[in-house]
DNA sequence: TATGAATGAGTATTCATTCAT
DNA sequence: CATGAATGAATACTCATTCAT
């Protein structure tokens, strides 16, 4: 398993520095190479080609990011309770690797479309997550019974997504993570003036 | 007034067109030139640069898009229904410009980060609008009044943009314009069981 | 004769300015044209081509050069006399013209082999000046007999450009022409010691 | 040390050569590459750019044209053996090269003023060895004491100069070594009538 | 004569990938 | 496994010249 091989790590790890540092386009596999000390062929050992050293970048990156928000997801009682900690924890995650933030939000979509599906089949997990969040809330009585459930996926995920790029954009200038209350009760409760659901 | 010139257009169609067909990077100035039915040096004569090409098409298609929904949110009475207008417009013009659609959502995103912030300078215009309507709604005590306004901003945006990114990827084979309530509702009343605003 | 139409002087000169201010080859037909206040199309009225310009400005400028030193040398009674006027009168006259001293000392020669072979033809009428005073002054009998002319006048004419170039490259921080008794000297004596002719 | 790579001086001797044969302006990196037996982007392991490929020609082969004639002329006794022995090497370097030749006196002289300037810097060495001589030839009493060391030298050099040049444009058709006498005789004696300093 | 918009040929340089050692 | 020298395809932009007006 090459994924076990020391310098496989090393290799992933130079690459999510050289292009947080350097941008999307400025990271040659030799810059890379060389961050990760080891010769530019070794890199050929490793990964089939620089396409496949994103992906994997991606994920690796992202498998943990999702491990990560799922496990602490198990350990909630309920739909609101997980979407909330989902928010969370995917703030969280990011607003603790500035690395990751910048390399997941700005430069690796730059890539071209090809590795972009790529990196989508890598999120897909993360989308089945939260996919059954929805369909949870909605078994609970939580959510409403007629949710389109896709497209409250893409609403969830679309609003995490702006609001951290956003964050990145702005040289992250300030707390994102305070931000979870606020987007979970817009989530939740949408814009309109209601009984709103009891947070907290 | 270069833009009124009648190559000027020309060549914005002829890139538009291009960088849907062959996707950004492919895209070569000279493809444009061929596309637009002049010389590759005439290029230069109404643009600075490849980049001066490509933040002008996202002028030019944006600021009519823009433009057009704002238009058509000022015969609205009240924020909802702006809001019901903002979404509906913004689906429908895309849908009806299958070429844009392809390149504001997936191609010019590869664009590297100079270019992006340009493209983001283009986009605040639409982010205005969207605020004042917020804003709007909560005069109208339609909205809460402890909204944060950016954060709702970037919701609403992010779950457009996502909406139609997804719909863009899946090769547009469903009806985009059909979402517009189940989206509008869901912005409005987020996910939650409650008594629903009225929407007819 | 294109030579007698007004715009003719007003090309040659702006070509002077604009490669004096520029150099070789930041020097654009376009730059030219602008710069001698017709438009671009105008100059091919009256130059073949771009090349044709240059020689053109060469010829104008050497044609007036060369006639000033004949016309001085004239005046002089001997061959030696003639000598130090042709060495002053060509100090001179670029001293006082900076322009064409930059532009016939270090411009002109970044032009391709072509072009300086017809710059050369144009500086035949000066090379035969210099051979008409080193025959006289064999006639004289104040030169040697047994002179090589063309290499005489190969060292004539390559002692003063070498200078003059240098003076150039110096950025012209020091006195030209008061350099004019020390080459003669040398030119008519040499480097060994002996009993020098006498000069002035 | 790049220069004892054995590509290095491939790349020297088929810069030299495709210069000669194409001319300056007609010799594109590829075609050096081709003529060198590597690929283009071997070039750029061995040198910055273009223009560091020119500077590094002339910085080779001059050098050894440099020290040839300064090996040459330890060898002699005295600054009039010395100067005649740096005009014949002069003379017999440039004649037995016929690539250099045209390189040095015609091609490089149409690069751009940058160029040009490390050009002069990297013949400075040789201007030193003249002025040496020059310096030599007064202690000795062989020259005036009154000369005038940076002029000299401009007429040493610019003679030498101009005379290759016209031999190289005269397509080399006459024997460029056998001058050497003369020259060496006009440069000691100068033109005039007198006593000549003895000779061979 | 005069204009100036349009033309289109031409080229240095980068960098992902290979392969002999 | 590891190296790193060598490869070579690919592309934006300039500017001398033309020609319809």
């Amino acid at each position: 398993m090459r994924k076990n091989r020391p310098k496989y790590k090393q290799i992933i790890e130079a690459a999510v520095e050289t292009i947080a540092d350097n941008g999307y386009h400025a990271s040659q596999v030799s810059k890379i190479a060389k961050k990760a000390g080891v010769a530019d062929g070794t890199i050929y050992l490793y990964f089939k080609n620089k396409e496949d050293i994103l992906v994997s970048v991606f994920e690796e990156k992202m498998g943990q990011f999702i491990e990560q928000i799922a496990s602490s997801i198990n350990e909630k009682q309920n739909a609101d309770e997980k979407l909330r900690t989902l928010i969370e924890m995917h703030f969280l995650q990011l607003a603790n690797d500035h690395h990751l933030a910048i390399v997941t939000q700005l430069e690796l979509r730059q890539s071209n479309t090809a590795l972009r599906m790529k990196i989508n089949e890598v999120l897909k997990p993360y989308l089945v997550v939260i996919d059954d969040i929805i369909k949870e809330g909605t078994e609970e009585k939580i959510f409403r019974d007629d949710l389109n459930i896709p497209l409250v996926r893409q609403m969830i995920f679309g609003t995490l997504d702006e609001i951290v790029t956003n964050w990145v954009m702005k040289e992250q200038r300030y707390d994102l993570v305070k931000q979870t209350s606020d987007v979970h009760t817009l989530i939740i409760n949408g814009l309109s003036v209601k009984e709103v659901v009891k947070e907290d």
